[in-house]
DNA sequence: GTTTAATCGAGACGGTACGTCCAGTCTTATG
DNA sequence: CATAAGACTGGACGTACCGTCTCGATTAAAC
């Protein structure tokens, strides 16, 4: 879909400072009413050009080594979190998420759930002690990087990622 | 300050979306040059309104029992997220953070480092594993929490929180 | 023809500034294009539309009182142009008329002509100084009372009408 | 002031179907809003425009010759409406007119009845029949012109205006 | 005690984008 | 096969704010 392309480029080039529908349309030589007719506004838009990247969320494959599982699923967000040009959709989604309720509870099922649930899948099957709140213990590998990506805290990388993966282990497993 | 009561204010009333400097102005009984004269933009409005509101952040408590040192200050971060007019600030300022490089560092310098130096400070004292990162300590403790607010993935209670506690103990010590 | 009775009721209802192509087509239960394949626009719409109406011109009667005649129709048309709901269509046709020459051409053929040249065939007969100009004298009773009408400078009332003829006749006879 | 002269231009070069708030605004350099700020409308625009050309209606000279006074008056109003530039704010005033009660009413008050004013004043002296209703008297000197410019059912030129006045003065006076 | 300078409120200004409406064209499916 | 339905590009509408820029009026300091 041109106008979601055009959205995708819009961010990646410009970031969100520069992302209007009027761009949008222009860029996707489209009429603004058109845009209109579908989307209820720059976060829907938004959304669905990230969902359309087809990050289509697959199983955690389970190698039977969870912390390898594990670390595999957490580099790979975070090295997308640390490309600007990556991120960029992510980061405008989340500015719309924060001033539009009805947007946050669609980002939160159909983007965030879904990846979640994949982790939590893996989870489950791989040895950690039985009390565990698996919705906590996916938080404890996302939220944190999440936190630093948002806040610029620390730098992103595969190192850093692996230590988020082992302090989440030495909490879940006995 | 009338400004900083007024943003303040609005926030709290009517959310980001209504949080204009036009609007702010009004409020505060004072002309837009006076605004601009002071702060660069709504971003370094929003900071030093959070700011003023003196969560001075003070050190924590070493009571001895970590767990309890611990919950207290997640429990009171996990409430004042959980409340939209106290976090409407704090929502507000991440909206302007993430598309504002220059505001992040300075929220980042004033406002978080403080915060998480002084849960630092406590871990440093309170028993845990000496391999234990402490930037990826703290960010154990909040990174959950903030990612759960801002996605609205699950409830924000002290149960909660006392499960984040939990969760993070059980990976920083033996 | 539904298109016609449609646009004549909307101008009668709510004025040319409502009258669109696409209130037409809803309000007469047809396509857009059904609209495009038969007018060029919607000033020919509203000419069809005055002209179905069907004030087919008649020739003026000769009773052998050209006073009477000419009060006849002088009454006639200022009491249509006095009722907003009977000269919207008119008052619509002269709008678009004033932007198109092409229109302006067919309304001055078909609409304007006949009824002057109905007017100029009782002056014809009627007694009047032989060196008038006819056309000139058909403007003499129908210029002032468009004046009047477009302009609002006065009443339009059958004395009005009367007066106006009064005042011709002075005119053209010796 | 450059928005009134901006609106001349275009209506000169252009016409009225260019005429739109944003060319205005575009060519005078000046934002919609302020455009807005001082007019309610395109209406408005013009009819200051028109007025601004200063055409400050003089009173009629009393040279002791009516015919002479008034045909100089209407040869000079003809010659206006037939020059296709000089009448371009006039026919775009008119449209607006037609579909705008509010404007209608101050074009009448400010442009129209002065204009007639005039006429009128230089009718009460010059020798005619005293039961002549003057309002009537200068419809019959500028109705007939202004219908046909409007309709374009002939020629504007000075015999014409000639004309004009050699019929209307045949009514006029005993 | 008067003059001068700085600061303020108020709000006009040139702009950009908004979300809506319609024009006129093009596409689809229905009868 | 023409039609209604309506999606499409395009462009103007009138509004809301942005950040900059005059304006007087009010204070405060300097003389």
């Amino acid at each position: 879909m041109a106008i979601l392309t055009a959205a995708r480029e819009l961010l990646a080039e410009a970031g969100y400072a520069e992302l209007t529908i009027e761009a949008i349309a222009a860029r996707a030589g489209v009429g603004k009413q058109t845009i209109y007719r579908w989307w209820r506004g720059k976060g829907a838009i938004i959304l669905d050009a990230l969902m359309e990247t087809g990050d289509n969320v697959e199983p955690l494959p389970d190698s039977g080594d969870l912390r390898a599982d594990l670390v595999a699923v957490v580099r790979a967000t975070v090295a997308e979190l640390a490309d600007p040009r990556l991120s960029a959709t992510t980061r405008a989604l989340t500015i719309e998420t924060l001033s539009n309720d009805e947007l946050a509870e669609q980002v939160r099922d159909r983007v965030l759930r879904p990846q979640m649930e994949a982790i939590k899948d893996r989870l489950r099957t791989g040895p950690l002690r039985p009390e565990i709140n698996l919705d906590q213990a996916v938080e404890l590998l996302i939220g944190p990087p999440y936190h630093r990506w948002m806040l610029r805290t620390g730098p992103l990388t595969d190192e850093y990622a692996d230590g988020v993966v082992d302090l989440a282990l030495a909490a879940f497993q006995k």
